[in-house]
DNA sequence: TTATATACGACAAAAATTATCGTATATAAT
DNA sequence: ATTATATACGATAATTTTTGTCGTATATAA
């Protein structure tokens, strides 16, 4: 329970190698897959989310792979994990609202005090805090 | 992402259903289940671990079901939780330490530090704050 | 004796997560 | 130009976790 998921684990993972680097020159998928064990494709996958997201920059062909493009510094860990994963809260009414039960939920306000709390946890927390 | 389970859903709806009653009388599983649109069954084994947890007190027989046992004042949402689901982290490594890859992890230790932050904010939220 | 409630292991269904496949495109090197 | 190697990405498969059900036993009020 209250588990993240590999995505996020392997994105971080993959930061944190990029960053090891002093963000100088290139890390493909292929390197950071081989060094920590982790399943090429799926690591691919995080990587070019991540460049959509403008977190890494992708450079094609070969002698090609990511480097880290945004400032980590401002990326809160909230943001990260919603740019991954959605929405983050631990139950899906937060947001959904759509909730069959919603009429007699009788936890609806203290669940969203806690989701709150999480949140605001995480949107103290840096990207950079993790990969440094 | 980092959800509850509904096991705990429902847990913290049967909770605050009976504490609503102002700790009189019986509850059973099959008034909660009808009230909030829960399965039956999946409420009662929920009720009958809390029941072995001491957090309610559970009466057999026709005319009988279940009281708040414990002073929900007393107790943590992080034990809350582990009780129902086991040890609450956002990554198993935290507990397992068997993790073939934990020679080269290089995100372990921030993993912890953003774990032991979870774990602080959920020992300091009480039961009874969630169920009142 | 009957009806109704809890107790609980075993099993089944469903959903979410994790991983793979196949194909396309970009580009450095030969 | 051709080749080799990297990213891009939708579709699909495998796996795991979560969620829900079944069957049977036991307790007890009426």
């Amino acid at each position: 329970m209250l588990n993240i998921t590999r995505k996020v684990e392997y994105a971080l993972i993959a930061l944190r190698h990029m960053q090891s680097k002093n963000d100088i020159g290139l890390t493909s998928a292929k390197e950071i897959a081989a060094q920590y064990g982790i399943p090429k494709q799926l690591l691919a996958k995080t990587l070019q989310q991540m460049s959509r997201e403008g977190i890494v920059k992708a450079v094609h062909g070969p002698t090609g792979g990511y480097k880290i493009a945004a400032n980590l510094k401002k990326i809160s860990l909230k943001d990260f994990f919603e740019k991954l994963e959605g929405p983050l809260g631990m139950m899906d009414c937060y947001f959904d609202s759509e909730c069959v039960q919603i009429s007699n939920c009788n936890i609806r306000v203290p669940i969203q005090r806690i989701n709150n709390n999480m949140r605001d946890m995480f949107s103290q927390m840096t990207l950079q805090e993790i990969t440094q």
